[in-house]
Formats: C-alpha cells, sequence, structure tokens
RNA sequence: GGGAGCUUAGCUCAGCUGGGAGAGCAUCUGCCUUACAAGCAGAGGGUCAUAGGUUCGAGCCCUAUAGUUCCCACCA
C-alpha cells in the first residue's frame, strides 16, 4: 500500500519536487466553473527590482492559507500572480548600473534606455516570483501578470483618456513635492516626514523709507533668493500699520512687499514669514492669493540657477552656507536658534524633498473618493481588523490631488500629445496623432504615470479588462484583499477608487491587513541596519512549512510581529512530531492493509478522539472564516500534539501490541484521523501534509484537492468523550501523585479504583497498566486500603500501595494540599450559587454548568477526606 | 496638533461577541518507555500597566492617567 517515509523530516528531500508535482499536476490552475462559487485573490505584486523578505514571506503565507482552504472547500480559486514595473526603483537600478559604466540616460536617449530596461526585467524581474514558489504559494501562474504588460497598458490608457474626457484628469502648473535625486516629481503619499535637527536663523529685513526693520525666523535661509513678500496676520496689531509698505530683500536687495494674510500665525516666532512660493507649497498658496511673483531659484537637481552669479551652482546646502555668511556680514543675521522640525523625504532615496513648480498631470480625487468611503461605510467592503478604516476615511476624507506624472522612462507614458506648431493638445488611446488643427504629426508627452496608477486597475486589468471577459465577469469582484497596513494610502485607497469608477462595483469584499515583521529586538528590518533575515535561508534550515507555521501561529491580524528563530525552531519541531506520529502509524500498518473509512465497532477511546476531532474542524472553519488563521493553527497544533500524539497513540499501542479486530479498528481510527488531521493543517504547512499524504494513500490523490474536514453530525460522541475523559484524569491524578511523592517510573504499583464508574474504569484496566505505571488494576464500588497513597478525582480514588514507599507524613501533606485547592473551588462556586444577582440574570446554562462543576468538586471533596481520615 | 495600537508568566506572544488566566521558549524534578531527546512524564511562575466606573460577574466594555510604538498634519 506505501512506500516508507524516510527516517527523520528532512524538508529539502521533497519541498521542491512536491511543488514541481502541484504545478505540473495543475493543481493551481483556476478555470471558470459556473457549478462553483469563485473565490479570488489578486497578489500584491512585488516589485521586479525586489527580493523576498518577510514582509513578502507573511503576506504570501496568509494568502495561501486562505486560498489553500478556499479551493479544498470546493471554490473555484483563483489566486492571481504578478508583479510590479516599479518605475522609480527599476529606472533607479538602470541608472546607476549605467552610472558604473560612465553613461548616463541622455547619452543613450530613451529608446536604448528602455531596451536595457526590458532586458533587465527579462533577466530580473522572474527571481521574486520563483521565490514566491520555494513558500509554497498556490498562484495561478498561468495568469501571471506584468504591471506593464500590453493588457495593463491598454486598461491604464483607457482609464486615463475616460478620466480626462470626464475632467477628473487635468494638467496644471502647481508645486509639487520633487525629488532632487530621482528627478522626478513624486506624490504626498510618496513623501515621508522625520524629525530632524536644523536651525532657526532670525533674520532683519529692512522696512523701506524707515529705520526699522522686520525681524522674522526660517529654517532655510538659501531659498531668500526668490522672496517675493513678507507676511504678517491681518490682526496683527504690532504690524498692521507695516501692511503695504515695502521690505529691502537682504543680500538680493529687491523691493518686496509686505502683505497681510490668514495663514501666518500670531503668536508663533516672530508673527513675520517670508514667503517664497517658488519653494514652499504654504508659500504658493499664499503667492495665489495675493498674485505674487513665482521665482524659481534652483534647478532640478537642487542647485542655485545662473540667475544668482554668485552662488550659481552650489547645491541647497552649500548656498545656505554661503548666504547665511553674506547675511551675517550684511548684519541682516540677528542670531541663530537650534529647531527641530519635520522635513519631507523621498520614500525611495531618503533625499529631503524640494517643493517645485512646475507642469504637471494630476487626478481630482475628491469625487473619486466619495464612492469610496460610501462603500467601505456601506459594508461592501470591510477591513480586518475594523479599525483601519478610520485611516482610510481620514486619508479620503482629506485627500488632494494625486500628481501622477513622473519625469521618468520607465513606466506607462501619458497618452497625452501636443502640437509644436499650434500649441494644440490631444488626449488619446493612439500611439501616434496628427494635430487635428494643423494636419502635422504631433509630440507625446515624455512624461510617464505614477507605479500606482497602473497597480490601481490591478483587480480588473488582470482579468482581461477593458474587455468584458468571461474571467472579469465570474472572477470580478474579487474577494481577499491581504496587505500590509503601509499601502492602504498607496494602493488600498485607489484599487477602491477605481474598481468603484470603472467597473461599478467595489473590487473586494474584505482587506485583510497585517503588520510589520520585526527583527528579535522590535526594530524594522532593514538594508541599512542590516538586520533583515532572508526568509530563503530560514527555508533553506528549517523548511517552508515552519516559517509558514511560524508567521501564521501567534500573530494577530493588523499586528507587528517579531521574526525570533526559537519560534521557526518550535514550528519544525512540530513538523518532525507530526512526521514521526504518521511514521508510528506506518510502520504499524500490515503490507497488505486496506484503508475502508471508519468501522463501526468503535472503543470508547477512539469515539473519544473522534469527537474531539470532529469539534476541532468545527472550529477550525469558524476561525478561518473570521480570519483567524493564528487561532486556527495553534487549535490544530494542540490537537496534533497534546491529543492525537500524547493520549491517542499511546492509547493505541496496547492495542496493536495485543493484535486482532481491536487492532485493526485502532489501525482504521489511526489513519482516519491523520488524514483528517493533514487535510485540516494543510493549508498551513502544505509540504509536510502532502507528502505524507502521498506515501499514506500510496499516490493517488493530491491533499490540496481533497475536501476540507467540516464538522459531521454522524460523529458525534459526546457522552463517549465525557465518559473517556474520566479515565484521562485519572491517569493524570496517578501520575501526579506518584510524581509528587517521588517515585520513580520503574517502580510499578497495584492500582485499587474505587468508583461509582466500575465498568467504564474496569473496560480502561489496560491504560492504567501501560500509561500509569500500574502492575495489576483493581476495579470496585469500594476499597479499604489503609497503607497507600491516594490519588483522587471527581470521578474516582485510586488507591496505590507501595509498601515503604509511601512515606504517611508525606501523603497526608499532599492530601492536605489538594484538600485546600478542592475547598478554595467550593467556596468559590457556593459564593457564585448563593449569589442572588448572578442567580437572577446569568444564563441557565451557565447557572448548570456551575452548578455540575460544584457537585464534581464535593464529590472530589468527599474522597480526598476519606483519604485524609484513613490515616488518622 | 490630531488619531491609532500596544502594556497579560523571566522572554516572545495568543486569549473569538464579558462567565473561575493560556501556549512556545526559558527554569526546576524525573525518564534513552521499540514514532519522535527536534522527545516523554511532572512542577513552579501572573493583583492581565495604574485609578475609577458599568455589570450578578471585567484581561475583555466605559472614563481618566502613565509608559511605549506608529500614522497623519502647511506652524515659517
Amino acid at each position: 500500500m506505501h512506500k516508507e517515509l524516510a527516517k527523520s523530516y528532512n524538508p529539502k528531500d521533497f519541498e521542491d519536487r512536491i511543488y514541481a508535482a502541484w504545478n505540473d499536476n495543475g493543481c493551481f490552475h483556476a478555470e471558470v466553473d459556473k457549478t462553483k462559487n469563485p473565490y479570488t485573490i489578486v497578489i500584491p505584486p512585488p516589485n521586479i527590482t525586489g527580493q523576498l523578505h518577510m514582509g513578502h514571506a507573511l503576506d504570501e503565507t496568509l494568502q495561501d492559507i486562505l486560498i489553500r482552504w478556499k479551493r479544498m472547500s470546493g471554490y473555484a480559486t483563483l489566486w492571481l500572480p504578478g508583479t510590479d514595473h516599479a518605475s522609480i526603483a527599476t529606472e533607479a537600478k538602470i541608472v546607476e548600473a549605467m552610472r558604473k559604466e560612465g553613461i548616463t540616460k541622455d547619452d543613450i536617449g530613451r529608446d536604448a534606455f528602455l531596451k536595457r530596461a526590458w532586458d533587465w526585467k527579462k533577466q530580473y524581474g522572474g527571481r521574486i516570483v520563483e521565490q514566491l514558489k520555494k513558500l509554497g504559494s498556490s498562484c495561478d501562474w498561468s495568469r501571471e501578470r506584468f504591471t506593464m504588460d500590453e493588457g495593463c497598458n491598454k486598461a491604464v490608457k483607457d482609464v486615463f483618456v475616460k478620466y480626462y474626457e470626464k475632467g477628473l484628469i487635468y494638467r496644471g502648473e502647481r508645486i509639487i513635492n520633487w525629488c532632487p535625486h530621482c528627478l522626478t516629481s513624486i506624490s504626498d503619499a510618496e513623501v515621508e516626514y522625520e524629525d530632524q535637527a536644523g536651525h532657526f536663523w532670525h533674520l532683519r529685513y529692512k522696512i523701506k523709507d524707515s529705520d526699522d526693520y522686520l525681524e522674522l525666523a526660517t529654517t532655510r535661509p538659501e531659498t531668500l533668493l526668490g522672496d517675493t513678500a513678507v507676511a504678517v496676520n491681518p490682526n496683527d496689531e504690532r504690524y498692521k500699520s507695516l501692511v503695504g509698505k515695502t521690505v529691502i530683500l537682504p543680500i538680493v536687495h529687491r523691493e518686496i512687499p509686505i502683505i497681510a494674510d490668514d495663514y501666518v500665525e500670531i503668536d508663533f516666532g516672530t508673527g513675520v514669514v517670508k514667503i517664497t512660493p517658488a519653494h514652499d507649497p504654504n508659500d504658493f498658496e499664499v503667492g495665489l492669493r495675493h498674485n505674487l511673483e513665482v521665482i524659481n531659484v534652483m534647478t532640478p537637481d537642487a542647485k542655485i540657477t545662473e540667475d544668482y552669479p554668485k552662488y550659481a551652482g552650489m547645491d541647497r546646502y552649500e548656498a545656505r552656507k554661503a548666504i547665511v555668511d553674506d547675511l551675517d556680514a550684511e548684519g541682516a543675521l540677528v542670531r541663530i536658534e537650534e529647531y527641530s522640525h519635520n522635513v519631507g523625504t523621498c520614500y525611495r532615496c531618503g533625499t529631503t524633498v524640494e517643493p517645485r513648480v512646475s507642469k504637471q498631470w494630476f487626478v481630482k480625487m475628491a469625487p473619486l473618493a466619495k464612492p469610496a468611503i460610501d462603500a467601505v461605510e456601506n459594508g461592501k467592503t470591510k477591513f480586518v481588523p475594523e479599525r483601519f478604516d478610520k485611516i482610510y476615511f481620514h486619508w479620503l476624507e482629506n485627500i488632494k490631488d494625486w500628481c501622477i506624472s513622473r519625469q521618468l522612462w520607465w513606466g506607462h507614458r501619458i497618452p497625452a500629445f501636443y502640437c509644436d506648431d499650434c500649441g494644440e493638445m490631444v488626449v488619446s488611446k493612439e500611439n501616434s496623432v496628427i494635430c487635428p488643427k494643423c494636419g502635422k504629426p504631433m509630440r507625446q508627452d515624455p512624461d510617464t504615470l505614477d507605479t500606482w496608477f497602473s497597480s490601481a486597475l490591478w483587480p480588473f486589468s488582470t482579468l482581461g479588462w477593458p474587455d468584458n471577459t468571461e474571467e472579469l465577469k465570474y472572477f470580478y469582484p474579487t474577494n481577499t484583499l491581504v496587505t500590509g497596513y503601509d499601502i492602504i494610502f498607496f494602493w488600498v485607497v485607489r484599487m477602491m477608487s477605481s474598481g468603484i469608477e470603472n467597473m461599478g462595483e467595489v473590487p473586494f469584499d474584505t482587506v485583510l491587513i497585517h503588520g510589520l515583521v520585526r527583527d528579535s529586538q522590535g526594530r524594522k528590518m532593514s538594508k541599512s541596519l542590516g538586520n533583515g533575515i532572508d526568509p530563503l535561508e530560514v527555508i533553506d534550515e528549517y523548511g517552508a512549512d515552519a516559517l509558514r507555521f511560524m508567521l501564521a501561529t501567534g500573530n494577530s491580524p493588523g499586528n507587528d510581529m517579531r521574526y525570533i528563530d526559537e519560534k521557526v525552531k518550535a514550528s519544525r519541531n512540530f513538523a518532525n512530531k507530526l512526521w514521526n506520529a504518521s511514521r508510528f502509524i506506518m510502520m504499524n500498518l500490515p503490507e497488505d492493509f486496506k484503508f475502508n473509512g471508519l468501522p463501526d465497532n468503535l472503543n470508547i477511546e477512539d469515539k473519544w478522539l473522534i469527537n474531539k476531532f470532529n469539534k476541532l474542524a468545527a472550529e477550525v472553519n469558524e476561525n478561518l472564516t473570521n480570519f483567524e488563521l493564528g487561532v486556527a493553527s495553534s487549535k490544530i497544533y494542540d490537537f496534533i500534539w497534546d491529543v492525537f500524539c500524547d493520549w491517542y497513540i499511546e492509547l493505541t499501542k496496547p492495542r496493536i501490541q495485543s493484535g486482532g479486530e481491536s487492532m485493526q479498528i485502532a489501525q482504521a481510527v489511526l489513519i482516519w484521523t491523520m488524514q483528517g488531521m493533514l487535510k485540516l493543517l494543510h493549508p498551513f504547512m502544505p509540504f509536510i501534509t502532502e507528502e505524507i499524504w502521498q506515501v499514506l494513500s500510496g499516490g493517488s490523490s493530491m491533499i490540496m484537492l481533497e475536501k476540507y474536514p467540516v464538522y459531521d453530525e454522524a460523529i458525534s460522541f459526546d457522552k463517549e468523550e465525557t465518559d473517556f475523559e474520566k479515565i484521562i484524569s485519572s491517569i493524570k491524578a496517578i501520575r501526579n501523585t506518584r510524581t509528587e511523592l517521588n517515585v520513580p517510573p520503574s517502580v510499578k504499583a497495584k492500582l485499587f479504583i474505587e468508583t461509582a464508574d466500575s465498568e467504564l474504569f474496569s473496560s480502561c484496566k489496560i491504560f492504567f497498566e501501560k500509561l500509569a505505571s500500574a502492575s495489576s488494576v483493581e476495579v470496585a464500588a469500594s476499597f479499604n486500603i489503609p497503607d497507600s497513597a491516594n490519588a483522587v478525582t471527581d470521578s474516582a480514588r485510586v488507591f496505590i500501595p507501595m509498601d515503604e514507599l509511601v512515606d504517611k507524613e508525606k501523603e497526608l501533606l499532599r492530601l492536605d494540599k489538594e484538600r485546600e485547592k478542592v475547598q478554595k473551588d467550593i467556596d468559590f462556586l457556593n459564593g457564585k450559587l448563593s449569589n442572588q444577582g448572578f442567580i437572577a440574570k446569568a444564563p441557565e446554562k451557565l447557572i448548570d454548568a456551575e452548578k455540575a462543576k460544584l457537585s464534581k468538586a464535593q464529590e472530589k471533596m468527599t474522597k480526598i477526606m476519606q483519604s485524609i481520615n484513613s490515616y488518622k
């Protein structure tokens, strides 16, 4: 029936082989199947520049658990994979590679650059995909997509043109966030603010036709070159009379007006602000209100322009030093104050962002945000955990227009065309456009779109949109989006908006949010700290199953977790435990054994186990439904280790040794339960469960395509479970008593079990012999054996006569301790049950349960007292 | 300046809609019991951050406080 399982658990021996087998047999492939319900997850596409890190590993593990569970539960499951072109990151990599060769983008031109980029993509873009496979991800690779493939490009152009025609996309000259290193605009979401130590330079500007000065403070003295006003609050009594006058800008010696604007806070600093519309977003707004001139003083790489010969070519920080020196020399520098303030940096390269006025494309977000807010408010899409909807709402309610143009070459090129002759502009899906006015070929906008513009369309562009494909109709809306809280702004909100706008339906019903995987000290894993743990190395050492199990267990949705090596080791040990349990089962099966399901004539311990398994299946399904993956996995862990291995396997040993029908029944139950456990565990640990399944079933089927266990009324044995628990608690009590009396395990003892359930205990004698070191067992309603230790439970009093080994003093002390414990229980329960409020208001079921507990405690107490009295 | 999370055993963390506190690791005691020493059988260890409140009953709900982490925000 089966080949043998290797002696020890070594995941390297089979993980790759099993993955290949799944793939070769098309197990991951999803088809439109109208006889089934669809269940769809689109992968958060990893960057082609990326290497698998722990964050991916967590993200993929959660998705794979859900997909595998749903697949086994009879859904037509599609996990749609793909990668993201990551415009800035990829372009930066290629520019850097070229820099090493001594060439620049401009040297080779756009076409040659793009060729290099595509070559790079071909060479490295598949790397992360191969890494995902090491984790066991059951993606439908036949549907793999890329955010810059033809289909996605078609979708992007379609949406762009549509939005433009609806007035949702416009082009305009605005102040935007500019990265002087990446040499492109970036969106608000791509700016990361950090507190930086800096200075407050207090300056004084001379008021024209007066000997007075206006004192103000700035953190960026170099922008003074572009000042076009000085502002005060209109209600500031100190300066009211000065509004309308002019001051002389130091160094530049330009006359600029003193204006009044509410933006200025009276209480902050001196209440005077220098206004530089070209280099500060607030100042830009002030400038608009007061019609101020916008003077750009910096080049794209943040150096001072030729307009200021003295500083021309200096970068921002050099110019700052030089200008401060010059201010000082001119007597315009009053003092310097230490100051810590928030500085915007580029999320890709960390360079301080330079606000810059330029012509860019924008998406008008307010009309798109509204329906996205409604969808979550109406419960069409829900966040797990729920609290993340607050973050989502807050962002959408305060949303500003989205700057989508990037001064990059790698990305979706903006489908806008300009006529150099007449200035006409056309937005079109065509690749080349003739000017409708003068008939000349038009020039396409050189810029590309923000990567997230194409990512925003991912849930439907990957299903064939804008074509109305069968896949799109069947699999959209998708079901669960699994992602980290760090990209809610970048991605989730934009998918919501564009899904509703273009498809008329939300892109997914649930957003399962997870946190970050941190290092063992709770620090974020980062390249600069060098504290990152490579998932591939972990897989190499412990196996993918152990890593997956560790990531899924002991972690709750939305919360960060720490990577701790011991936790992986514990997961690996668990896999090893399961491995050995199946070895035990298989080595005790005859060659010709045929499994024909559960037999009818089950023993009580079989029913005890089956009932527990049945309840476990119910709970696991419920936990998974509620996205409590960690709770589900730890319940499976407990069952396999504590119930199945520590108890049931031990219980079957005497039966297997004795042979006969009892052995055959035990074998059947062992196999049945093992198969059930493997199936329950499969979504969490796909490789080991498949490997064992293959051996157990003779390779006739794949576990990943088996049916997931559910609760089955037909195998409910509550009564037997309760009864058999009495045996277990008695065995535990005996072990406990022996240990406390320092009886070595090698010393066997006669047992006399005094119990009202004599039939039950009699039928279980063998277990006391094997599991409680009994040399013989007698059962009766009453015994009188004075010189013995007494192990007491609520259902039995076990006499353990061990002659000189029993120290009476010690035993009395021990019993007394137990008496105290039980007395506490009784007092507690009595207190509760005599509480009128409790009796009146608590649910009846609970009251009954408490009463039952009390009577059990009392029974136990009676037995303890009998034992104690027998010593007196 | 707003907002959110976290605070539970020595460590890392679970604890579902409120019904006598759990796991793994670590510690202590015994065991190589023919599936597994990556193991087995036991044990110790917690005023669930603090203070109030709601409730018959609070780790869980409410209010404050403290510590801590994070997100958002135009204070020059």
